[in-house]
RNA sequence: GGGGGUGUGGCAGAGUGGUUUAAUGCACCAGACUGUAAAUCUGGCGGGCUUGCCCUUCGGUGGUUCAAAUCCAUCCGCCCCCA
């Protein structure tokens, strides 16, 4: 069985939170560890030079994307994602496994992989669990996924059981490919796996094992915040968390708000990757201490305080909420990175107070006033 | 002075007798967004409340008509051409 990169250095004495680390080639990732999504090799719209100073310690590329532009032998040439994208830090590439949930009706999932058709052209492409690992070999991120199929919600009992299966053949087959001509110490690269099996416990706890049995660097889950209640959400990872060995890595995929990192890492969660600073941002809404804001929004218009006291991010040092707002009703294409870049800060700050209360055992405390204010401006 | 045209909701601009509180776009007011086909999408945008209705709207006034933004008269404003 493979040795995983994670390492735990404490438990919470209050809950099933924990404090560890995840050793990669490109350095030590404290955990738990808010990932922000750049999808292109990018976080949409900020300058790897703005984060120098920030919390930000790993970033996600998506595998199918890069493939279809500009190609894996681009990035090869070049000598990996982060010689390309001068990110000097560590990557994790997701498998395309999100894009057969994201693309439904110009993709095609079938027992050997899922057939494509490119969003940008419309030219057909096949990816087997093997070539997405080959692919994502090519890319050369830190943490790469197997390829699984991102199940929609509500999905019935037997397509959510044929999926979970189909899941945990291509897993095999994944694993299979990651090791076969043993490029692992070449390129020190560590595959994760795939917990699939939409709501269904019984799914969920087959998918764990089967996945466990296989064996990878670390775990994912999958399939989650697609729209069922939150408290679905919970239940899913008090069912199965607790089966997997405490010297993995459990990875939540596309999770999420402020709200769901208290919650999940209370649950034992290490990892979350979500768009939402992002894209949210580019939106115009921005997170506050004080919860979250629309900054397009009237009463900003001659609020000449910056977006968050409490925050440290060169958006918050040198802007006002006066002049974001100025800027997005303008539609003046700086704020797509100020609002961006202030959100991807507040997030990993609000993980590094969450590790900080690990740490302390104060777990709850932090947990407590972190909602007093957060809830204090609505009831969100 | 003569001839022609035109005036529609914050703006632009459809509509030329009924299905019109009046298309569409912009602006404005909100909301959503969770492993990124998203700098996107959705809703609202005359007034009132008992939220289903009532009242008020297409330069002004007065008509015709069962019915007028739409037809007629007149007044006012603006534009173009000729003197």
């Amino acid at each position: 069985m493979e040795c995983g990169p994670y390492e735990l250095i404490k438990e919470s004495s209050e809950c099933k939170a924990r404090r560890g680390k995840i050793y990669t080639a490109r350095g030590i990732i404290d955990t738990p560890v808010f990932m922000p999504v750049g999808t292109q090799g990018t976080l949409k719209g900020v300058a790897n030079e703005l984060l120098s100073d920030s919390d930000v310690q790993i970033i996600l590329a998506n595998s199918y994307h890069l493939y279809l532009r500009p190609g894996t032998e681009v990035i090869k040439e070049a000598g990996g994602i982060q010689r390309f994208n001068s990110w000097n830090k560590p990557m994790l590439t997701d498998s395309g496994g999100f894009q057969a949930f994201s693309l439904k009706g110009i993709r095609k999932i079938s027992e050997n992989g899922v057939e494509f058709q490119s969003h940008i052209d419309g030219s057909k492409h096949f990816f087997s669990p093997e070539k997405s690992i080959r692919v994502q070999r090519d890319i050369g991120a830190d943490i790469i996924m197997c390829l699984d199929e991102c199940v929609s919600y509500p999905s019935d009992y037997e397509y959510a059981k044929n999926s979970m299966e189909l899941g945990l053949r291509w897993a095999g087959k994944c694993k299979e490919e990651f090791w076969r001509d043993n490029n692992f110490s070449k390129t020190r690269q560590s595959l994760f796996g795939i917990i699939q099996g939409s709501v269904y416990s019984d799914l969920r706890l087959k998918s764990t094992y089967e996945i466990l049995n296989i064996g990878f660097g670390g775990y994912a889950i999958g399939g989650l915040s697609v729209g069922e209640p939150k408290e679905e959400m919970h239940s899913v990872l008090e069912n199965i968390l607790p089966v997997i060995p405490s010297g993995k890595a459990r990875y939540l995929m596309g999770v999420g708000m402020p709200e769901d990192l208290w919650e999940c890492v209370e649950r034992g969660i290490d990892m979350f990757d979500c768009v939402i600073p992002t894209r949210n941002g580019r939106n115009g809404q921005v997170f506050t201490s004080f919860g979250k804001i629309n900054i397009r929004n009237l009463e900003f218009k001659k609020d000449f305080s910056p977006l968050d006291i409490n925050c440290r991010c060169p958006t918050c040092k040198g802007y006002s909420k006066a002049y974001l707002n100025h800027l997005v009703r303008s539609k003046e294409s700086l704020y797509l990175s100020l609002l961006s870049l202030h959100n991807v800060y507040f997030m990993v700050n609000l993980m590094t107070t969450i590790r900080k209360s690990v740490e302390t055992d104060t777990f709850f405390k932090s947990k407590k006033e972190f909602f007093e204010k957060y809830y204090s401006r609505n009831q969100n």
